[in-house]
DNA sequence: GTGTCAACCAAGCAAGCGCTAGTGTAAACG
DNA sequence: CGTTTACACTAGCGCTTGCTTGGTTGACAC
């Protein structure tokens, strides 16, 4: 049982069962139906992961890494001004949510499925993305470029953004840097 | 087994499945801890519902049935401009949110759980209550009061909005109406 | 050629699941 | 009065669940 290991393998059931979690529910999911995704018997399963839950961590936690990593990125190519920066995180969480949707929907949806130690593990995680928001939407209330409270706009704009995994379709007109650059254009000036 | 009526039993009923519904999510609540709840055994249960399923439905419907209700009444109340219509709407929209939250939580979490038959029919009352903001927006748009795509406007307004379950504590110092007036003024003004 | 080790399998256990069948009872109805 | 209706009970069927156990396989090391 190597639990703690990043081996590839366990990265790309980790994908899978991703898959699975979305279309049926974490509770819905059962370590047949995983086992059998992977093209192995319920039992092996087990050689990898501790558990069914720590299937479920491992998978919003790679979800939650690769958007503080692409979150990071953009701030440090984008220009230096608030508006620049605000676009670049409002596009670099919408590009996550598009590559790593399964991930993100379930860290979304099943995250109280998670026992206290992961949900505490992961909740630093999810601190350390939040704290970049806090910082750039900061940046904009000092600049003068929005306006309001600090909580509540970030928290307005967190809950747009992620309300988009319910409707929005990679295969319609609109770009993921459309919808970011309408969001930054409704907030900063109530203008396209 | 009297199962389409609405008698106040089960509304009784309704509301505390509601409640265990949040709290373990729907697959974990067993017919057997929803009767112990109501103080009945899991047999007496299904006298009251078909099944399972049919508890969930119910749940949802009466959430949405109380918010329909609740924006048709603020629009009847309030003043003629845009601005006052969408205020009203997002005080409703908030308002359901707090009185109903057990309701709509669920609905926001548990949609896919509902079979295809419910789903339909639910899906009717929830597009009629979204065309009443859509209205609401478009008469916006109209007067010049917000910009932008009308589609893209209200999804992220809904977003915002229904974001709300995760954070809001009603203890808190922000009212329900301060959070509503806020996000209008952050998408009429970028103002406070 | 013997040892090690990750990866996997076959078989199954104990617990719990949604739901049904059949019955009891007290109030309401004709 | 007898009948119906609403609501609750007991008992348990048939099935699925997450997970365990004990053992096999094949690649690589020394």
């Amino acid at each position: 049982m190597n639990v703690m290991n990043e081996s590839p393998r366990r990265k790309e059931l980790t994908r899978l069962a991703a898959q699975l979690f979305v279309q049926e529910g974490f509770d819905r999911t059962t370590v047949r139906m995983l086992a059998q995704e992977m093209g192995i018997k319920s039992g092996s399963l087990f050689h990898h992961f501790r558990d069914k839950q720590e299937i479920l961590a491992a998978v919003i936690e790679e979800g939650t890494q690769n958007a503080l990593a692409m979150a990071r990125r953009a701030l440090t190519e984008c220009g230096p001004t608030a508006e620049a920066r605000l676009r670049a995180m409002a596009r670099a969480h919408l590009e996550t949510l598009l590559t790593d949707r399964n991930a993100h929907v379930v860290a979304l949806y099943e995250w109280r499925r998670l026992d206290a130690e992961a949900r505490a593990h992961l909740s630093h995680l999810r601190d350390a993305y939040e704290a970049l928001w806090e910082e750039v939407i900061d940046a904009a209330l000092a600049e003068g470029l929005i306006h309001g409270d600090r909580f509540l706009v970030s928290r307005f704009v967190m809950g747009a953004l992620n309300w988009t995994v319910r409707w929005y379709d990679p295969r319609g007109p609109r770009s993921p840097d459309d919808l970011a650059d309408e969001l930054v254009a409704m907030i900063t000036r109530g203008a396209v």
